[in-house]
DNA sequence: ATAATAAGTTAGATTAATCTAACAAATATA
DNA sequence: TATATTTGTTAGATTAATCTAACTTATTAT
């Protein structure tokens, strides 16, 4: 029976990993917000679990088992952010949080039954790919919104990161997954976007958001 | 911020204190399966918190905070339950053991929301009333069934135990809220109800199984 | 290549929740 | 009423998760 907390060590190593190939104690102990010590003392428990390689000195690493475990808990919450976003109305901001605590539900039936009345969802409401039952997740090769070229349409497909910020201010700009954008001109000074969108209303995207949206070409 | 297993206490002696007026704390230890200086160590924190009166050798009591947090936790619990049954579709003998871990979610607009997608029902799938946002509990009057005499027609409205066993062996015997039985004859030997159902079906209801069903005559 | 810096580890303490063993107080019974 | 039983409390230990302080090992940069 995996704690809450360790889950939650778990994913964040998950998480990290597919970033970089190893994780260091200091980069886990940055995302958990907890000292080098305790980062450290946890990775070991981990090893005795089996989730994770540990020696002395060198950076983490998932086992199978471990990495398995962790796609299952995101595939929890992702399936909780579709269901409280498709069956309860919650806005693509607002779902986070409570799939956060949602996620470490012990019932198999419960996510088997969100995942029956979604119809069997491959991405979550942010664009990120749900890991099936066996842990096994979708490949998405999307472009970053940043390399496209102007002239181009695309439509948004997701989300680097899935900061409650950059959801408002998608909002704000009436963008939403599965909007289309023209890209009109990129202002070679600051590297921002002018983008047309499908209502006809033209808007300036920075660099920065332009890194954090994911968009396949028309 | 009350952890998951305070509230676990809390619950407990908020039931506890139904039944009786006053909750010993060896009754409280043998409701949370824990020894009576755990119960004991726990009350004293309880008190700390404003929770519950705590004096030395004597059974503590809830304050009014404590029976009002109880009761928005039991608010949880039963609108978890409902939700589960109505929007999920589980059954009535299911729901119990996952509402036990959804009760601790930390969100308001969560909980909100189930009650809002229920039509802000006032009572759970066993027929247990659902306390208000305020803690507020309806009183339902209803009568035990091992109390109504022969010849008398009368509807299920609530359970006195709602067991995961007793569920299903009414499930077995196909009665469910709101099921009308007629009482066709008490057997004076071992205090059997012999009843008439709906569906033309007669049955035999031992009077521990009456004890356990609310009923209300028609 | 050595010194400075960063990363990782040990040791020791703390808090929450639990236990057992031993003792004290209250209640029940002979 | 005196004793036996039940109930409640203290004391001391354990495990999980956390911390700080001090120390060691690796890495980086001159």
């Amino acid at each position: 029976m995996p704690t809450q907390t360790k889950e939650n060590y778990l994913k964040a190593i998950y998480f990290l990993s597919q970033e970089n190939i190893d994780v260091s104690i200091t980069e886990l102990s940055k995302k958990m917000n907890v000292s080098k010590p305790t980062a450290n003392n946890m990775a070991k428990k981990m090893q005795e679990k089996g989730w994770l390689f540990y020696e002395k000195y060198k950076p983490v690493k998932l086992t199978v088992k471990g990495k398995r475990l962790g796609a299952l808990i995101v595939r929890k919450h992702r399936l909780t952010e579709m269901f409280l976003s498709q069956v309860m109305s919650f806005g693509w901001e607002e779902v986070h949080d409570i799939a956060e605590e949602i996620e470490h539900i012990n019932s198999n039936l419960f996510f088997d039954r969100m995942d029956e009345i979604l119809g069997f969802p491959t991405l979550d409401p942010h664009g990120s790919p749900i890991p099936d039952k066996n842990g096994k997740v979708l490949k998405v090769n999307y472009l970053n919104l940043s390399t496209i070229k102007p002239g181009q349409k695309v439509r948004l497909c997701g989300l680097e990161n899935s900061s409650k910020d950059l959801l408002l201010f998608l909002n704000k700009k009436k963008i939403k997954l599965g909007s289309v954008l023209s890209i009109l001109h990129i202002e070679k000074f600051d590297n921002s976007f002018e983008i047309l969108l499908e209502n006809n209303s033209t808007i300036l995207l920075t660099f920065d958001v332009c890194l954090s949206l994911l968009v396949e070409e028309l």
